[in-house]
RNA sequence: GGAGAGGUGGCCGAGUGGUUUAAGGCGCACGCUUGGAAAGCGUGUUAGGGUUCAUAGCCCUACGUGGGUUCAAAUCCCAUCCUCUCCUCCA
């Protein structure tokens, strides 16, 4: 969501944001929009000044013990006039706002104009690609007897697995190592969220109103399943004004997420990579304007380093203008390499949205004693898709002598001390 | 799922149709007082929006949320969300 001043203030500065995103122009329609309901608002403001003024005569009429029909009859007169103006009135905020909340993020500078996700730009590059190519991870699996697609699809259909022994215990490894590094290394705190919400939660976020075929709800209640932690963890700080010194304020959650994958349709249909259902461990912070890029900084370094300490090698880039997500100022992702896929694969995409999702679910932030309030910036990243990692744990550990998977050295204190994953 | 009670400012809490411009208290801020402090006294203390050169002034809106009744709603009606108590069920 957008302050309307600015817009008003410098529509350019908008309308050149969008374009970037390849929209058309909107703010000659917002201005519109905006400028007939403030003229409408302001005489349905005097209306109603008058019809107070009036409204308290009669009281003191009444209280006289006098007469006082012609006087309500005229303030009735006055409550005719306000009802088509409040109607109008009522009309036009909601355009204006429908039109808002559909409305992407404005970038930051630094990111770089391109069409897709060939067009991001490559930050660095970590760790040694030990196997340039070798089986993936669904002929691993299958082999070792520990990954089971068409068990699972037999019972909820495409994108969903079912993993066994040692590969479901590896699965929890990941999430508990990333868990505990977050927690004791980076200072982020652990939350176990709601993963049912409702809809103004997706709204505060930004997948709702634009994107809710991407999201899965129950027929009974109204509530959607998250699509990522993010969701819950921002918004608990939704309609709240935080104590400035009290921030930053950091946090990480192990949960379920549930896409639909609408847009998604013969993408990566093989294996796991694109599930209906994933784990992820999700970092989100919660900062003052003036420290979000700084943090968005260190939250990168978060995800970057529990790669590191699997040993997996990865890259890191900056998104490009036409990949950045809705809610997003400035998105890095870190992607791992795959042997089995002979490519680099998102794990992680880490996300500074700045005042956007604090305006649509208005979160605030004041200094003690100071009575201005200011919108929280909102960052979110992956610390890191947990599916995806176990992937390349499979296939950049794996043991072509044995078809085995090596365990992680970091991971083996919650493996039960195994080295080696093999067929049983 | 059944029965009931309740949601008022940072907090507690009064208020069942019109001098509520939301009493009173606590807390907080500032001032007076003091050698300094406490106590006491005084003043102030919500948010969003419109108008405006304006941070001035004036005005509008908001008593969980959304509708409605009325000339007028914190107060009456309907819906909805949340909290609490008891029963039922349950990991």
């Amino acid at each position: 969501m957008f302050d309307i001043r600015a817009i008003r203030n410098e529509p350019e500065t908008f309308d050149k944001g969008w374009s970037r995103r390849g929209l058309e122009p909107q703010t000659p329609a917002i201005l519109k929009l905006d400028e007939d309901r403030r003229s409408l608002q302001t005489s349905l403001q005097e209306l109603q000044a008058k019809r107070n003024e009036e409204s308290k005569k009669i009281g003191l009429i009444k209280r006289d013990g006098g007469d006082a029909s012609a006087q309500m009859d005229a303030v009735a007169a006055i409550k005719t006039q306000m009802g088509e103006l409040e109607e109008q009135e009522r009309d036009l905020s909601k355009a204006l706002n429908d039109l808002l909340s559909a409305l992407p993020n404005l970038m930051a500078d630094d990111v770089p104009d391109g069409a897709d996700e060939a067009d991001n730009v490559e930050i660095h590059k970590w760790g040694e690609i030990k196997s340039l190519k070798g089986p993936d991870h669904v002929e691993i699996g299958e082999a070792l007897g520990l990954i089971d697609f068409e068990t699972a699809a037999k019972m909820s259909g495409a994108r969903f697995t079912i993993l066994k022994g040692a590969m479901a215990r590896m699965e929890r490894a990941l999430a508990q190592f990333f868990l505990d590094t977050h927690t004791a290394e980076h200072d982020l705190t652990e939350v176990s969220p709601p993963l049912l919400v409702r809809d103004n939660a997706l709204y505060g976020t930004g997948q709702l109103p634009k994107f809710s075929e991407d999201q899965f709800s129950t027929r009974e209640t109204d509530h959607y399943l998250i699509p990522t932690a993010e969701v819950p963890i921002t918004n608990m700080v939704a309609g709240k004004i935080i104590d400035t010194e009290t921030l930053p304020h950091r946090y990480c959650a192990h949960t379920p997420c549930f896409r639909s994958e609408a847009g998604s349709a013969g993408k990566d249909t093989k294996g796991m990579l694109r599930q209906h259902q994933f784990y992820k461990v999700e970092m989100v912070s919660i900062t003052t304007a003036d420290k979000s890029e700084e943090e968005h900084e260190r939250m990168l370094g978060c995800a970057e380093n529990v790669l590191k300490k699997l040993e997996i090698p990865f890259r890191t880039v900056k998104l490009c203008s036409g990949d950045t997500g809705f809610g997003a100022t400035k998105t890095y992702d870190i992607e791992v390499w795959l042997p089995g896929q002979e490519t680099y694969r998102e794990v992680s995409s880490i996300s500074n949205c700045k005042d956007f999702q604090a305006r649509r679910m208005n979160a605030r932030t004041r200094v003690k004693g100071e009575k201005e309030t200011n919108f929280v910036h909102t960052l979110n990243g992956s610390g890191v898709a947990v599916g995806r990692a176990l992937i390349a744990v499979i296939e950049n550990y794996y043991d072509p002598t044995d078809g085995g998977v090596f365990v992680p050295e970091v991971l083996k204190p919650y493996m039960g001390g195994i080295d080696k994953i093999v067929k049983g």
